[in-house]
DNA sequence: TGGTCACCGAGTGGAATTCAATCATCGTGG
DNA sequence: CCACGATGATTGAATTCCACTCGGTGACCA
């Protein structure tokens, strides 16, 4: 039950920062297709330097179509950026429903695999470290962060009795962070990513998490309590 | 005599990305100026609002004069980011030499304190995490993580023994990257850095580090040789 | 006083954004 | 089944904003 609860209460509707609800069947298209030409450009030249023409140009539209769905050039950068992170979501939920899961090491070494193969497979992934650092509260990469955390400890907590509260979100937040940064490096230069990095993120995922979670700490704790 | 060679070989060189060397006596005030008010606008708005105007207008002078320094905008942010990290190299320095090191971590523990305190000092030290996605090769983020942590592998090396090689150089990249997420994260929102998220940070580097550089695990690699 | 050094800020060019005109699609009445 | 108006969708020239240039002017020095 709670395993696709990571997908979030608002997957599927429509992200906030777009224009115009398409009303007509080919709008559709056209948003995803405006999107999918900005992953390709991101690809290309990253994504500072982007520029509107480029999106459009790539999607086979005119400026103005740009505009009529995203109020501005960023505004764009945040949709991909959601889809990015909306695909991420899904992509867990698939590898924890393909994976037979023994310990919660199991959906920890999931999500790693499934950021990993996104980072690689989906264009313009690497938008998931984009971080606006403008006023906006609102589609802030911290409070991406603390989503996803919240959702993870969930599952953690339902399928293998992990104890539940803030501590245990703290130390996912922590251990997000860790991961991002980590596999953040490994792609940073190598298009499939130095695989030292990886293997060095799930190790460090686990010694972290184990210091409170293996099945010893687990039972001293319980014997504490 | 290793313990100031974090300053790297070209400390006190002037920064390659200026134009002009300023010959006369006011020019110098003018280009650390120009720097100070870059740093002011970057706590205001952050670094990709920034613009050549709010610099020149900052530091009381006008458009030209911000080009005659520097080539363009970028290279303004690569000054300050240079800027930033030689503050942090000798904040380093001086954070060693005013502690009393018994262990390595000790020396890891006044690295996190040097940056925290620069965090909360220096004015636009965000720009540590400004990294310019675009082909120059040169300053280029993982390269001064790369360049700390060999620097840092010496002093460990030279003053605590720890076995130098590849793999502590790799270790303290790993671990500079780590400590830059949850330093970044610390100060995501909280302009004087949450606590837990400093904490944690030491915390999670002495024992990623403890794995293989606690004095157990080095008796057991030298009784292994 | 002549020769640099510094500085200024209007001007240029390119990219972001707007908007009035045009095209496409849909629903509806004939 | 076919006009045909209403509304959605698209266009791209015009506008605005901003990085960057450059010729002119004052400041320092010898």
């Amino acid at each position: 039950m709670p395993l696709n609860g990571l997908l979030g209460e608002d997957a599927g509707a429509a992200p906030q920062q777009v224009r115009a609800e398409p009303i007509q069947q080919r709008s559709a298209a056209r948003l995803s297709g405006l999107l999918d030409a900005a992953a390709a450009v991101v690809d290309e030249v990253g994504f500072d330097r982007i520029t509107t023409a480029m999106i459009a140009e790539r999607a086979g539209a005119s400026i103005g179509t740009v505009y009529r769905y995203y109020p501005d050039r960023v505004a764009v950068l945040h949709a991909l950026h959601e889809r990015a992170v909306v695909r991420f979501r899904q992509r867990v939920v698939d590898e924890l429903g393909a994976s037979t899961l023994t310990t919660w090491w199991d959906a920890v070494d999931c999500v790693v695999t499934a950021f990993v193969g996104l980072y690689r497979s989906e264009p313009g992934f690497r938008i998931v470290n984009f971080d606006d650092r403008d006023g906006a509260p609102a589609a802030d990469a911290a409070a991406d962060v603390d989503f996803f955390a919240r959702r993870l400890a969930d599952v953690l907590v339902n399928e293998f009795n992990l104890p539940a509260g803030p501590e245990l979100i703290f130390r996912l937040e922590v251990a997000v962070e860790m991961a991002d940064a980590l596999l953040a490096r490994a792609f940073h230069s190598e298009p499939l990513g130095e695989e030292r990095f990886i293997a060095e993120c799930r190790l460090v995922l686990r010694e972290y998490l184990d210091r409170y979670y293996s099945p010893r700490a687990l039972s001293l704790l319980a014997a504490a309590s």
